[in-house]
DNA sequence: CTGGTAATCAAATAGGTATTTGATTATAGA
DNA sequence: TCTATAATCAAATACCTATTTGATTACCAG
């Protein structure tokens, strides 16, 4: 045996697809080498020519892959001319569509992450990410605000609201359910946003 | 050695706590035996003494131990003859003061919790609680618009959409922070609520 | 005092699995 | 055709850490 014709080789990309559903499966640390390998049909031996860092490497390159898609997207949509709320809209479907597009990378990022984090250079991008990502929806906040459209709320504190509830669409969500990913996205986002217009009375007793 | 004085035995409880912050510090897998013994100043295998199942046995303890307590509560305010806004705000202050009250369980809540979820009679108990908690939580918000205080709305979706909000509430959450449980409680409570009277007029473009 | 028991320790054991190694073969380019 | 390289495999290796074991000591009840 040992190699196989090209038609038959496997790409770093059908490696990582793999890994993402076996990740989403069993989590990280339960999802073997071998299980991944499984899945392309290779050994476990065979993952380390593509990915010579191992396990975490594998792991790493999942989680990029769901990220910066989105992220690039979202920028375009604060710099756009729309109003507050429109882009509050947008950018809320652009996360949850992203992640019920890809429940697997979507679960690892929520539950796997942490695994990371003792690697610095791993935190600080991860860090880094996610407090730009944070930052874009706040910009959007505060121009809403700014505008006199929405209420005054505590920015911060409103937008690592919306993030848990979507981060956790991530959890429940599974492709055969009721609702498609956009619908979620836009129910949650008129919610956000009638929220951001109602505050401000019931605060103060 | 061996034995030490009996003001330096430790508890059960001794160990859930220095376990349920390990947990918190490095997750389930990372945490060995000995981490959680050094902390009461114990080898890893006198944990045998007080949880003979070892490991799996200390973290279901963990869990369960932030569980039962909130539940009861909250099943209260269900039964009182509170409004149901009030209902509301009682209940996500119950579940978020718990979470930001005990960090390391919440988190382990979230991050761990799935490490169990194969050993069956877990994972029925597990899912057991979740909807418990879930119907709660639907029971008031249902009442509210039965009541017309809350314009309708998808309650399924909306208690998964507020349970996000909240259970990431102790993935962020640091108790050096600016805000209380309490205050994060109060202003994620007004949302919720200001979402529930202003929905139901911007879904359909 | 004198057992008996509870709480502990130090030192194996044991099992799993990530990773390494050395050989093997297909393919592409000279 | 011949050779270098890429992709693969099977079979070690290596390590880590949960768990077990057998001895040791403190405390309490009688």
């Amino acid at each position: 045996m040992a190699r196989k014709p090209a038609e038959q080789t496997v790409s770093r990309e059908d490696i990582l697809i793999a890994a993402a559903s076996v990740f989403h499966e069993k989590g990280y640390h339960r999802a073997k080498m071998e299980d991944i390998a499984a899945e392309v049909n290779l050994t476990a031996g065979s993952l380390y020519h593509h990915f010579p860092y191992g396990k975490q490497e594998i792991l790493l390159a999942v989680l990029n892959e769901g990220v910066d898609a989105v992220a690039a997207q979202v920028e375009e949509v604060i710099a756009s001319g729309l109003s507050p709320e429109e882009k509050l809209r947008q950018v809320v479907a652009l996360h949850i569509t992203s992640l019920t597009g890809n429940i697997a990378i979507a679960a690892a990022m929520v539950f796997e992450i942490r695994t990371m984090l003792d690697i610095p250079e791993v935190k600080e991008a991860y860090t880094a990410r996610r407090d730009r990502f944070e930052k874009d929806f706040r910009k959007i906040i505060q121009e809403g605000i700014d505008k006199g459209v929405f209420c005054p709320v505590d920015v911060k504190l409103f937008v690592r609201m919306i993030l848990g509830a979507q981060n956790w669409v991530g959890v429940w969500y599974r492709p055969d359910g009721a609702l498609s990913g956009q619908d979620i996205a836009d129910q949650m986002a008129a919610w956000f946003i009638s929220a951001l217009k109602g505050s401000a009375n019931e605060l103060q007793d």
